[in-house]
DNA sequence: AATCCCGTTCACTCAGATCGTCACACAAGC
DNA sequence: GCTTGTGTGACGATCTGAGTGAACGGGATT
């Protein structure tokens, strides 16, 4: 049975949401009939006839599948709309609920938190970002923003910005191309934007090395860097960050775990 | 390391949202800890310490988790709103590409689909909650719902029912209870609401059997009976429902269904 | 009525992933 | 130098899920 990319990655998707492989095959199976029988689904999905059974019983059971008792039964998936609605409300409902757990437990108390020195990483576009949008809306007297890449330009990103200023909060933009200071402007009413003379931080870039993506100094006090992974291994590069708080000297341990974390030396940007 | 009924649960909720138990055990452990290394998670979290590493390092890449590069290590997880807001985003956007891609699924022809008799059964309170809103939504002449467990009575249903009253659809109404009744009344505007003479319908109701809670009569072609099965093996009561299409006989292959699904011998009852 | 065929369920094997433990390299402190 | 403790990697044990085959039961055919 050769099967299309479409359903290859449907298939992964429903295993990521909780489905195992047979019930995944079923499912979709029962997406390209309007109704099938356990043979008919076996045919086109390659799901052993015999397990068949098995799987739409719990695709049944999670309100994705319905069931003709007749002989021989007949399934029918539920609509898609209903379908994914079904799948929204349980990941909700699962989320919601762990999230009242995760405020009821109490925090031990451990040894202390006051270090001056915090560097921190993280990992992911998504976690970036949202850190991101965080620390612009905890600041509380000055934001300053260089976008290098203008892929982290985001709605979000524009709101927090926005409602920033309107808090008075003292912003400095820069952009590191014309584009990307272009659409700060636009978006943002009331604020200088600046064009980046850090000419180092995008002459450095190269294809296989680490590319800066955004740098965030809150407050003079919490700064955050982002950066680019190269795709070492032919996965999907990462966006990485660092982000530090506390800037008796937080730069120079920033720049050391920049330089540790795998970017190209910089010759003395400072200078 | 005892546990808390909180903490296993949150494990549990984790793992479901695609986490592995080290994993979970580790962020619940950090979120127990303002920050801790790795020794000391291993002592709270039941994990062993050599292999909390592996586990942080999965919980980094999916943003939940923040690392300082220090020596020992010391990880800290990330805000409970950032946390949330992270899962909520990774399952919408699984979901959403998944719809795209069932929608994208050509459908395959079958033989046909004019059976005059279909009869299909569905379980799970949403499966059936959402289903009863579309079979309401799609009416167009008449509905009779008859509500005998109020557990049922949801904000989209009264919608429902109220869009379909101003849809100018001739809504017959019943409640089982004199609260239902009366809730029913309260909620939808110019509408009837009968108090079901079916006294059968609750008096067939033992601790040990099946419950009707709901049935929905859609322009007299369109059945829905929904029953709480008893909870045979200690499990969760699941609702279940069958419901049927055209109705030339259809309620005579309705009631041999629920007989064969396990309902308890109903004598006669149009008599 | 006996038989055959098909739908359905159950029991089983195998492979891969995960759990759990161990051995080692390395750094820091005494 | 020695000890303590952190971090990495490898290894078997265990469990889950994929895949296969036997057996049961009912309806249809002969």
């Amino acid at each position: 049975m050769t099967e299309d990319t479409t359903t290859r990655e449907a298939i992964s998707l429903l295993q990521d949401l909780g489905l195992q492989e047979y019930e995944a095959r079923c499912f979709i199976a029962l997406n390209k009939l309007p109704s099938g029988t356990a043979k008919e689904i076996h045919e086109i999905s390659d799901v052993p006839r015999t397990r068949v059974y098995d799987a739409i019983r719990v695709l049944e059971s999670q309100g994705l599948v319905e069931v003709q008792h007749t002989s021989p039964q007949v399934y029918r998936a539920v609509s898609i709309d209903e379908a994914t609605q079904t799948l929204r409300q349980k990941y909700d409902n699962r989320i919601e609920t762990l999230e009242t757990h995760l405020r009821n437990t109490d925090v031990r108390e451990t040894d202390e938190d006051d270090q001056v020195q915090e560097v921190w990483s993280l990992t992911g576009h998504e976690a970036i970002e949202s850190r991101t949008i965080e620390l612009i809306d905890e600041a509380e007297s000055e934001i300053a923003l260089i976008v290098v890449d203008e892929d982290i330009l985001s709605e979000s990103l524009f709101d927090g910005l926005q409602t920033a200023a309107d808090r008075d909060i003292s912003l400095v933009l820069g952009g590191q191309t014309d584009a990307v200071t272009e659409t700060l402007g636009d978006r943002l009413s009331a604020t200088h934007v600046f064009e980046t003379g850090l000419d180092w931080l995008t002459g450095i870039e190269r294809d296989d090395e680490v590319a800066i993506s955004r740098i965030l100094l809150v407050d003079r006090e919490t700064l955050l860097v982002g950066s680019y992974y190269p795709n070492t291994a032919g996965s999907d590069a990462k966006e990485q960050a660092v982000f530090a708080r506390g800037l008796e000297n937080g730069i120079v341990v920033l720049l050391r775990r920049l330089v540790t974390a795998g970017l190209p030396r910089i010759k003395d940007p400072g200078a």
